[in-house]
DNA sequence: TGCTTATATTATAATCATTCTAATCTATAT
DNA sequence: ATATAGATTAGAATGATTATAATATAAGCA
């Protein structure tokens, strides 16, 4: 039961379950960053893994992953969430035909100066979201 | 049954009811403009309509009302829907400790330029978010 | 005006994502 | 090995939203 996320979930406090290793291989074990909602992921981890594992698990541990800075939580359509295993600060595009988020990294856009600020509060992030959609022909 | 919201209505090819023109009035009859949800929405009508509308109704009337460009859906947290009678592109700070959304003028944000295109997609709006929390001391 | 009909409203049930619960299981420390 | 804190599980509960099907109403027409 060793694997290349054994440490990485114990030194966050995680214990290293075979549920957990599971799920950090299928989030983690790609070339791309992926965005994912929970159902994405239970879809896959039903077609992928020998054993079942409990949707409540799959929150649990998505949930626990964003609080140990692993996925980041992205703000989109409000019927489902998202995550996103690039976890650094960036921004993105949303499909609007195919519903589909796509990175958009920091370097494509200038740094954006706010020039307002809310007394009593700080800034924590930025970020922007470029709603696209196809170009052809008409648009209803 | 005459109000300054029938013709308003009627051009846009809603029928004037009266449960109608009360949540226009709700909405609309404001200085500043207004973020709500469903559920603040439906709160305002029943301390504040003599009669009952349905709950059914609030959610047709908004997604109607958001259709024909008199509101707009904003997507932060997914919890729930928020909607926005400031229908222009413009931003949002989202205070993290209220959850509650406040307008960011375009006027305190310089033009955003993309430097990257999504083959067939056209870019139909650029809006930020900044999230911000308390300024005080220890966070966590 | 009154009648007809397309459109709205209503109460309630259904759905869907998410969270809770309480029983069972397991990683870890002794 | 054993005890126990923490994890997993199936299923129930919740809460927002949407569907349903019966009733009511606005608008067009005689």
């Amino acid at each position: 039961m060793n694997s290349k996320y054994t440490n990485k979930l114990r030194s966050s406090g995680m214990r290293p379950t075979r549920q957990r290793i599971k799920i950090c291989e299928i989030l983690f074990d790609r070339e791309h960053t992926f965005h994912f909602s929970i159902n994405d992921l239970a879809e896959i981890v039903k077609n992928n893994a020998k054993e079942k594992i409990a949707l409540a698990t799959i929150y649990n541990t998505v949930h626990l992953l964003t609080k140990k800075g692993y996925l980041k939580e992205i703000s989109i359509n409000s019927d489902k969430s998202y995550f996103d295993t690039n976890t650094s600060s960036h921004h993105h595009f949303f499909d609007e035909e195919t519903s589909k988020l796509i990175d958009l990294d920091n370097e494509y856009v200038d740094p954006i100066n706010i020039r307002k600020n809310i007394p009593g509060k700080k800034v924590k992030s930025i970020e922007v979201l470029v709603k696209i959609d196809n170009d052809n022909q008409n648009q209803k």
